[in-house]
DNA sequence: AGCAAGATTAGC
DNA sequence: CTAATCTTGCTA
């Protein structure tokens, strides 16, 4: 069968990106992220996230101020913030809001949907598929999302985010997940019901919206 | 130059 | 519950 372009897949524009952290954390969740082309794409179904919004979010990469680290978190809306955390896992952000204002989407669960093959080869043997990208280390590993894809463009790059027109159930809110700062702030949000999200489900704190 | 800390994960 | 593993940013 033929390629489709990557057009008729659904990408995201980048005004989707230029937009408050919240509204497009909360519109990512039943878009589609996309890493690869041909044989070796893989993709899934976007089931949670997080917001890390500004140097005053303590949790928030940028909250020292520029570095040379965090320089895509200050860059043009919708390119790609991947980082190593604790020297092992890659963690991938989408970043939001205009250049200059520091701010992000961590993506933290996927429900796989393609390269099902590829994903298993990648990660560790034995694992449930519903279980392959539950987690912001884990879904980079089942991609190949590396440090390489740092500062992609996911309006122009083989990683992407896709709109396949996939309805969700209800979204709820809750603190992030894994900081020891910032607990405060309900910037968590997944699909209720989804078996693919990390963490404890039952720590929600509202489910409308 | 040296060091502590970290948006996690798999395996005891 | 803890080891693994390494880049970054801060201090000397």
């Amino acid at each position: 069968m033929p390629t489709r372009s990557l057009r008729s897949r659904g990408r995201l524009a980048r005004s989707f990106y230029d937009r408050p952290t919240l509204e497009v954390a909360r519109d990512l969740l039943g878009k589609v992220l996309v890493h690869g082309v041909g044989t070796r794409l893989a993709s899934g179904l976007i089931v949670e996230v997080e917001a890390y919004i500004g140097e005053a979010d303590p949790a928030c990469h940028a909250s020292p101020g520029p570095t040379r680290r965090n320089a895509p978190l200050y860059g043009e809306p919708g390119i790609a913030y991947v980082y190593l955390n604790y020297g092992i896992h890659c963690l991938m952000n989408v970043v939001t809001e205009r250049a200059g204002t520091p701010a992000a989407v961590l993506i933290r669960a996927l429900e796989p949907l393609e390269g099902l093959a590829l994903m298993r080869r990648r990660r560790t043997r034995g694992v449930p598929d519903v279980a392959l990208c539950r987690g912001p280390g884990n879904l980079a590993q089942a991609l190949a999302i590396t440090l390489r894809q740092n500062h992609a463009d996911l309006c122009h790059s083989s990683l992407t985010v896709e709109d396949h027109g996939h309805g969700i159930g209800r979204i709820a809110w809750t603190p992030r997940i894994g900081i020891r700062v910032g607990t405060e702030r309900p910037w968590r949000a997944y699909v209720v019901g989804s078996k693919a999200v990390s963490g404890h489900q039952q720590r929600a704190m509202s489910n409308e919206r």
